[in-house]
DNA sequence: TTCCATTGAATGGGTGAACCATTTAATAAT
DNA sequence: ATTATTAAATGGTTCACCCATTCAATGGAA
């Protein structure tokens, strides 16, 4: 049987149809990054709505990531190159909303760095590699001078390169939204107790240099090794591990 | 070094501020699903703004899957349960502004795929196999009666329920949101040349009893191996992968 | 009483005109 | 030539109003 099934219908209404409409485009490849739309007045206009309406479906297509408005003459509504960190917004809100919990994330999350990891195995440039070896060392140096949260700031960037030496941005992607989320955590949690992860460095040029030999197996070993050791400290303080705190929280460089 | 990283500035408008309010509520948990929020006059006069940019606001927390708005007396702004397919949308989107290809999609899937089994074996209950069986009953009926697109529709949801029976919504949405645009060219391929691939229910029947015995290495090879089928069978007819095609396509029960 | 049609209030959906703020280019003053 | 001024284009915002939908209250008919 056809299995029935029924979405919830709503009314039409003009915002959607209007984002369709350019979605269309889009997909249809009239519209391509760079490309700008008419001002607002016009564009309203030729779809035969009013000013506001049409304002609320570009707002849409802006927080979804899809066009980018630019105030002053020369500005306009400009379609975005995609904006990667989009998915990491659902899954905030999904946690936020209760839809997901912070345990399937971090499970998730482990399954899909033994993923990274072991494809880096298979696909990592040199020049990924040495990305990863500049990292390291400036994870290094904050460790000296005791920068921590700037560390806290090299290991966001150290997972981001491991996940471009995939090759695969649809990969990234995913690893990026399950990632966010912890490294929240991570950061408040050294924020306020200062511990900090010893031997990081260490690990890490183990991590690599098992990438660079494209020994896949023990890649992966290390990785799920660091990560549960990861867990272990975050769990010390259960207090740490509140969706609330790490949610609400906004800090620089962390986009929202 | 701290990594000088430059993200642009974009004066602070007044919707942004809201949709971050809102967002704060939530993730603070003072906001709930079922919850309602003031009607849109009294918010707007609260937060001392107009209706207008309010709606602004309103509007881009539904598209993001955050609120739903009724109408009517009764009606409002309600807290959404988490919509899972909104991970879908962004896939979309960055498919069609070209930020990610085919290629990347379809490579992370078989990834995703392959993690999804693996987890599928060590976590399946005896629900989630007894519907598995109970989707293969569905597609063999559909094929003896020649219901082509219901068996697509029917592969849809054999995979979701693959993703559901892993006990991780997070895995889950991460698999749909790779499966979806795949899918739509199935359901192209299956539409335009009315072929379909042979033994499907064979296979599944295969796959979910390896899944059973809780065998993942034979489980893994098993989805492998029909992967591969399904992707020649697609790269028979190149055209048939015109991303154009299949994501400007709209069919009853897809949602956009 | 019970049931159904009518009505009216609440709420989101949508419109149009106006004004503000920012940005850029053209123009004028130095 | 350089700098200050001005004007035009464009998004940001407000206001006042009306429409469409929904649902509960009301009231008349069976």
């Amino acid at each position: 049987m056809p299995v029935p099934t029924f979405r919830p219908i709503h009314t039409r209404r003009a915002f959607e149809e209007i984002c369709e409409r350019i979605r269309e485009q889009l997909a249809l490849g009239v519209l391509k990054p760079g490309d700008k739309l008419p001002p607002e007045r016009d564009l309203a206009h030729q779809l035969g709505v009013s000013r506001n309406v049409l304002r609320e479906a570009l707002r849409s297509l802006e927080m979804a990531g899809v066009l980018r408005l630019l105030k002053g003459v020369k500005g306009g509504a400009f379609i975005q190159e995609g904006d990667t960190g989009r998915m990491n917004d659902v899954m905030r809100d999904m946690l936020s909303l209760g839809t997901i919990s912070v345990r399937e994330l971090s499970e998730a999350r482990v399954h899909v760095l033994d993923l990274v990891v072991r494809l880096a195995c298979v696909n990592a440039r040199q020049v990924d590699l040495d990305a990863l070896e500049d990292n390291i060392e400036r994870t290094e140096l904050a460790t000296k001078e005791g920068r921590l949260l700037d560390r806290v700031e090299c290991s966001r960037e150290f997972y981001r390169l491991l996940a471009n030496s995939t090759g695969n941005k649809v990969i990234a992607m995913i690893m990026d939204s399950v990632t966010e989320i912890h490294m929240r955590f991570v950061y408040a949690k050294v924020a306020s107790s200062g511990v900090a992860m010893s031997r990081l460095a260490d690990r890490r040029r183990q991590l690599v240099s098992a990438i660079a030999e494209k020994n896949a197996a023990l890649a992966s070993r290390l990785m799920g090794a660091h990560l549960e050791a990861v867990q272990r400290m975050l769990e010390q303080d259960p207090g740490a591990m509140s969706l609330h705190v790490a949610l609400a929280e906004v800090r620089p460089g962390m986009r929202r």
